[in-house]
DNA sequence: AGCACGCCGACT
DNA sequence: GTCGGCGTGCTC
């Protein structure tokens, strides 16, 4: 008898065994999707990870219901990722299928009623409950449970259908679907009668009388000649016709429908056209980055802004190509913009796949099925591409390897796309090539290390100058009364220089709305989340308050809820605040606004960014997303508009991540021609970041943030462990956080930073309580330390008062 | 993640 | 007294 240890795409701590029905024995593979059910009645779609012949004692098995795939969908390379990915990252196997698998290859069943002909719809000895659902069942004859929800407007719905059932109203079947469809389009030929041009004469004189027809039979003819094929939309769009017309000509045997299965990611020919040099620079580069590979399997490509990276990963990956293998290029979503996606594709045309959250899920499956078979060769996508099922990978590129996006937060597998990206990698033999201008770090201290290679790129490409930074006194201008608005005169200066130059201006706030908080100026009170401990920011575009932890909105508060008074004013600033400011200051110029609440829908951000291209915009005043992979030739001009907003946050990487922010910023002025121009305001001048992002000095950067790093533990030093307490009371959550601590601490010593509350101390209607344990460096160690992690947070939950806390590990929090 | 079971408050 | 709320535990 054979068994098979099965991934459910739930968050269970174990796998699950089902016996092998002696059908499916010969065709069962490892990787392959199967149908389960688990527990009385549910089905769901899991993934055979082992198969094995030891029947489990301890309970007895139920069979597979039925092999979904004749090939497996993920290969053992996958099996084994995943497997480090959930060990290493402390969390199920299942919650990393679940991050993995597109949406429409895990089909889970769903209970449908049945409306029972037989009896009848004499419905008189049913009470109100049932009475609904049972009418709503004789008109729609079937229902699901989310629709009897509805109907009774509750989510406990199961004593009801459970009476329905046993009054023989009616039935209950679980539904298993398979959601991916097919994309089919209908194709129009020619019927073969009609094949030559004597054979089609005859054909002119019979429509002599149907005008219309011979016009869409002269379009489709056309069409032919130019395309070679015909698809119905694109026939009745060109000519105009409708479809009773097309139906005519099918009618009468000149054309013929076919239905043919389609592409939603089609794939176009490989052209490998190399239409660039690289500059000499560049070409030292890329030599230094192939010795280091030579050698080491992660080299780091430290390369100042605007030098051309990326070029350099365009001759890698031809190369990795070029040995039959496949390649992975990674971006932080936000900076996977078309503009990158056309320079990729110049270069490699249709064997490059794209993959972000933007896809829909039929497109995703696609994807995945063409990683797989091997028929993309390049993936060009965001964190979530690092799990598709890549067959033989060569080369990992991941650029802009400092960005903390490539963490997964929030749900589990909170895993870091680098780190994961450089296992993966050696799952394959593969080569990873991490690429920034400010490296994390943790990278650059591995490179130096030896760990990594490393390869320095100093120059712009072209000879481009670094940009001059100049950082203006907020305190002093202030004093002389120079600031309006939020703008310092030597700001508004340079932004009326650049216009009038003709050059386009950038503008970075880190915070988006209007104002962060509002303030009663007669008593102090501050309105705030009734969920979250956090003020609510005032939204001056949609005239209300949202809270930026749960994303709830309140009406706008005119009236102090401690004092009555009407005394609130906006506090502080956001990009809607810098907006209006511009607006008044600088009425001729075309102002833009790049945050998540302008670029909403999903085209959005790419629609500025043409505008931009277009220099349709004059000054666009944004978030982090101006900072990231954005090129523009015609902007000279980029102003920081509070540095002290970016230095101040209680975490002991600020001041790395306000470097890399700030340099990245810079990095978007001065391309092409000419001298760029950053102007940075701050109370706070004398800071050393800012003396570090002046001189573009990173290693400068770098020597004093490591010395720290070093004498206070943080990582490179040591890894980070998170672990994050969750329940609805605070007394339950602080016992729960204190109890747990001290068991940590006993274990580890002071390797152990808190149990606190975090700044937000109330999440959504959770308390929160935060420990850091700093683990050794030492791989087997962190390993043991987890295991035992694991068990205390086992034995906290044992306990009755603590069963419903959440504990949320975050191995290398960010 | 469901779904079943079981224990306490507001209704007939 | 019962209905129904949700808190808790189990699923191979």
């Amino acid at each position: 008898m054979k068994y098979v240890d099965v991934i459910l795409p739930l968050a269970l701590p174990r796998n699950y065994t089902y016996a092998v029905p002696p059908e499916m024995e010969s065709s069962i593979q490892v990787g392959s999707r199967v149908a389960v059910q688990l527990g009385k009645a549910k089905k769901y779609t899991g993934i055979v990870k082992s198969i094995h012949e030891q029947a489990p004692s301890a309970y007895k098995t139920k069979p597979l219901m039925d092999l979904l795939d004749k090939d497996p969908v993920v290969y053992p390379t996958q099996l084994a990722f995943w497997e480090w990915i959930a060990q290493y990252y402390m969390c199920n196997e299942g919650d990393v299928l679940n991050a993995a698998l597109p949406a429409h290859l895990k089909l889970s069943s769903e209970t449908v009623l049945l409306i029972n002909d037989a009896f009848g719809d004499d419905f008189t000895m049913l009470d109100d409950h049932e009475y609904l659902v049972a009418e709503a069942l004789n008109i729609r004859k079937e229902l699901r449970i989310g629709e009897v929800q509805l109907i009774l407007d509750k989510s406990d719905v199961y004593s009801v259908i459970k009476k329905l059932i046993e009054k023989k109203v009616c039935l209950v079947y679980e539904e298993l679907k398979e959601v991916y469809k097919e994309k089919k389009e209908n194709y129009i030929l020619l019927n073969p009668l009609y094949e030559s041009d004597e054979q089609m004469a005859p054909l002119f004189d019979e429509l002599a009388r149907a005008p219309k027809q011979m016009e869409l039979l002269l379009a489709y003819l056309h069409l032919l000649k130019t395309q070679g094929e015909v698809i119905q939309g694109e026939l009745l769009k060109k000519s105009g016709a409708s479809a009773a017309q097309l139906k005519g000509l099918v009618e009468k045997q000149i054309l013929q429908v076919e239905k043919r299965t389609v592409d939603r990611v089609p794939m176009g020919k490989i052209e490998a056209q190399l239409d660039f040099d690289l500059s000499p620079a560049q070409e030292v580069a890329l030599g230094k980055v192939k010795e280091c590979f030579a050698e080491k399997q992660v080299t780091l490509l430290h390369g100042v802004t605007s030098s051309g990276k990326t070029q350099i990963y365009v001759k890698l990956m031809e190369e990795s190509l070029a040995t039959g293998k496949q390649v992975l290029y990674l971006l932080p979503e936000i900076a996977l913009t078309a503009q990158i996606i056309r320079r990729l594709k110049k270069h490699f045309g249709g064997q490059i796949g794209i993959y972000h959250s933007r896809f829909s899920n039929n497109e995703r499956v696609e994807i995945w099925n063409k990683v797989k078979s091997g028929e993309i060769r390049i993936v060009l996508g965001a964190r979530s591409s690092l799990l598709l099922p890549f067959r033989d990978l060569g080369l990992i590129i991941l650029d802009e390897e400092h960005d903390p996006s490539f963490k997964q937060q929030e749900p589990a597998p909170r895993y870091h796309a680098r780190d994961a990206a450089i296992y993966y990698a050696s799952l394959f033999k593969a080569k990873v090539l991490l690429g920034s201008a400010t490296p994390a770090i943790e990278s650059y201290f591995n490179a130096k290390q030896g760990k990594y290679g490393l390869v320095e790129l100093n120059e712009r490409f072209g000879g481009i100058a670094m940009p001059v930074i100049e950082i203006v006194d907020l305190k002093q201008e202030t004093a002389l009364k120079e600031v309006i608005g939020n703008f310092t005169s030597v700001l508004r200066h340079s932004i009326t220089q650049a216009l009038q130059d003709g050059k386009q201006v950038i503008l970075f706030q880190n915070r988006r709305g209007y104002a962060p908080f509002l303030l009663c100026t007669t008593c102090g009170w501050i309105p705030n989340c009734k969920q979250c401990d956090v003020s609510l920011t005032y939204h001056k575009h949609q005239d209300n308050l949202h809270c930026h932890y749960c994303g709830t909105r309140y009406p706008y508060v005119y009236t102090c809820a401690a004092c009555g008074s009407q005394t609130l004013v906006p506090k502080n600033f956001g990009t809607e605040k810098i907006e209006e400011d511009l607006q008044q200051l600088f009425p001729e110029a075309r102002i833009a606004r790049m945050d998540m609440d302008a670029i909403r829908n999903k085209d959005s951000h790419n629609k500025m960014i043409q505008s931009l291209e277009q220099r349709e915009i004059d000054i666009l005043v944004g978030t982090q997303m101006v900072v990231k992979g954005l090129d523009f030739e015609n902007v000279n001009l980029v102003g920081i508009i509070s540095a002290d907003s970016l230095l101040s946050f209680p975490d002991f990487r600020v001041n790395e991540r306000a470097f890399q922010l700030m340099e990245q910023v810079s990095g978007r002025s001065g391309r092409k021609d000419g001298l760029g121009k950053v102007i940075i305001q701050a109370n706070n001048t004398k800071h050393p970041v800012l003396q570090y992002v002046t001189a573009h000095d990173y290693k400068a950067m770098f020597d004093t943030e490591i010395a720290e790093r070093e004498q206070f533990g943080y990582p490179p030093f040591s890894r980070l462990l998170k672990v994050t307490i969750k329940h609805k009371k605070q007394q339950t959550t602080e016992q729960a956080a204190l109890i747990l601590g001290n068991w940590l601490r006993s274990f580890l010593g002071y390797q152990l930073v808190g149990p606190a509350a975090p700044l937000v101390s109330r999440v959504r209607g959770f308390y929160l309580q935060e420990m850091l344990i700093k683990l050794p460096r030492d791989s087997k160690k962190i390993a043991q330390i987890k295991n035992k992690v694991k068990e205390f947070f086992s034995q906290l939950l044992i306990e009755k008062q603590f069963r419903s806390v959440v504990i949320i590990p975050d191995v290398d929090c960010v």
